[in-house]
DNA sequence: CCCCTCGACTGAACCGGTCCAGTGACCCTC
DNA sequence: GAGGGTCACTGGACCGGTTCAGTCGAGGGG
């Protein structure tokens, strides 16, 4: 039950490996007669290419790499990677190029993945997540010439290509939502502070409470858990000067925030108005719906893999700024009583 | 700026390319000397083995591959999967094995990717998730050759290798515990009718409920879509006999329909009981949280992973039985009023 | 001193493709 | 009808490893 080479095919219709090849490929140099008849043996006798081969010949490995670094009880709690995995694959598989996928525990391993990847010409590419400040990894790819696409933002990005959305612009859009609706004392519940997005929107959330004049516009910072949300939320309400609305930086905190809001006694939206970072069903499903900044994340993969494939094709590439988050309002904002 | 070959070793070291192979894979052949002189070569030219060249002459490919069949939508909303891939991803990234990951639309289309990635010579071995009643990919993976592990119950795995848990026993804890709080009209929000994990649970159910003389226990069928776990519920208090418990499938349809029950003025768990099946962050975020049977997903995911490499190593595999689902008290369970 | 064995190493075939330099056959053109 | 061009196809080198059949020299035994 040996597979099938092309070498089997080209003694089955009488002629040489190279016709077969050409055939195969497409190219000229076969007569359409021949073509067809090498195309219908190879598709009787169930020939593959045999991947291993082509890249041999210094073809690509038609595949790229994501090596996610975050812990994997984090990895399932949102529904962010998946989905960006998800938007990704929809580009990739596409163009028949595979993803390789691996869960690491630190940026070290990860970049040791990469080596690895590359090194073995396992890869042809790979997308780079959750940017750091002054991120290491960053430099390290610059030097191994591995077509990187980074998700993030272009000050972060260093040489390498990244794909972003205006973060600013929804924290924007968000906050000055929130000061018409009457809300003076605005919080906001962040996630990793060493996560160059974070820093991103901490900055901006800054810049527009001062434009507008508001008062302490606090800023708590969280590993993203629903645990450290409730705890940030719970010291938030606890405050004498209580914000009356929150900005969460994901969905399971903003849950988590509601939920403690509720066991305080606290109406939702009259006494506290809460907004959550990325929708999901999950803030469809709980009461009041909550008021959410809602990112088309497949999408955002997608462009990425793009990107990507753009870049690994010899196609010289631009960042690509991508649609900025939307605020879409649900139940859970108001003015406040 | 090309990568090194072993050419470049055995010309710096002075040595064949078959001696240079020998040392690299430990094998007899060179004498412990040179070995240490064509290590330290390699090492400091930053050589890298190409798996191409090495899958070339029958080895392995050092992957395994992973085609979910879920719209991308389902895939995020759940952190089944993911957990699920980062439980399979530490096994194989401690024997450096690549995970392929695709997502596919339907059945067919996984097929497709399977057969390409073992034709190709991609993968060494694949994990089969969600089996169908009849599903039609055994019998094509068995006529494939392919080795593949199988997430679900022997009874649907044919002559593949299973890995399962023994969710008829869950069932049983679950009824059995409820029964014990005073419960006699019971329900079952459940998944997909058409995946067998979900007709395995639906059997035991009803087993479970005739064996304990409970009235009749209804079981309404979803996508497991937040949205579908609510119209259940809401469907399920409007009768007549309302349930004072009812059981769902996954974390989102019991969220979903906690909030069903809070808005139509039930008390939980005063009025009605509520179980999930899966432990998530999100259930111990809601009030009151939920009792849930946990699973370890991870190390499902690694079990699975497990076995496939030992199928691939050649060693004989027998169904693997996963710990069964363990029943963990919150406050969404009591005795009803 | 010769033969044998054994360890260390070489040279070349091989895996399954790609692709380039040739080779005929055929047609067109002046 | 000779010269030139194109088309269809062949043969073989090549990619970067692995592996096997040898070669060579040192050492040991009789």
């Amino acid at each position: 039950m040996r597979r099938p080479t092309i070498a089997d095919i080209a003694r089955q219709a009488g002629v040489s490996k190279g016709a077969v090849s050409y055939a195969l490929n497409g190219q000229p140099g076969v007569s359409e007669a021949t073509r067809a008849r090498i195309l219908a043996i190879a598709n009787e006798i169930g020939w593959r290419p045999n991947i291993a081969a082509r890249a041999l010949n210094g073809a690509r490995a038609h595949a790229v790499g994501l090596a996610l670094c975050r812990p994997a009880r984090f990895l399932g709690v949102e529904p962010f990677f998946m989905e960006l995995i998800s938007g990704i694959e929809a580009e990739l598989s596409a163009r028949s190029y595979a993803l390789l996928l691996q869960v690491v525990g630190d940026h070290e391993a990860e970049m040791g993945v990469y080596r690895r990847w590359w090194g073995e010409g396992r890869v042809d590419g790979a997308i780079l997540v959750d940017l750091h400040l002054d991120d290491p990894r960053v430099p390290q790819v610059e030097e191994m010439g591995m077509p990187v696409v980074v998700l993030g933002h272009p000050s972060a990005a260093g040489s390498l290509v990244p794909v972003w959305a205006d973060d600013s612009a929804a924290v924007r859009e968000t906050v000055e939502y929130l000061v018409a609706l009457g809300h003076r004392r605005i919080a906001r519940v962040a996630g990793l502070p060493r996560l160059s997005h974070t820093s991103i929107r901490d900055r901006a959330f800054g810049d527009v409470c001062a434009g507008l004049g508001l008062d302490a516009c606090p800023i708590v910072h969280t590993d993203y858990t629903g645990e450290e949300g409730a705890r940030a939320t719970r010291r938030l309400l606890s405050s004498p000067e209580r914000p009356t609305a929150i900005v969460f930086d994901n969905d399971i905190m903003a849950v988590a925030g509601l939920s403690v809001a509720q066991e305080m006694r606290l109406d939702v939206p009259a006494d506290l108005s809460i907004v959550a970072w990325d929708d999901s069903p999950l803030c469809q499903v709980v009461r009041p719906p909550l008021t959410v900044l809602t990112r088309d994340i497949p999408a955002y993969g997608a462009h990425a893999a793009q990107r990507l494939l753009a870049l690994i094709d010899g196609v010289e590439t631009r960042p690509l700024e991508d649609e900025a988050p939307r605020l879409t309002t649900r139940g859970s904002t108001a003015p406040p009583a």
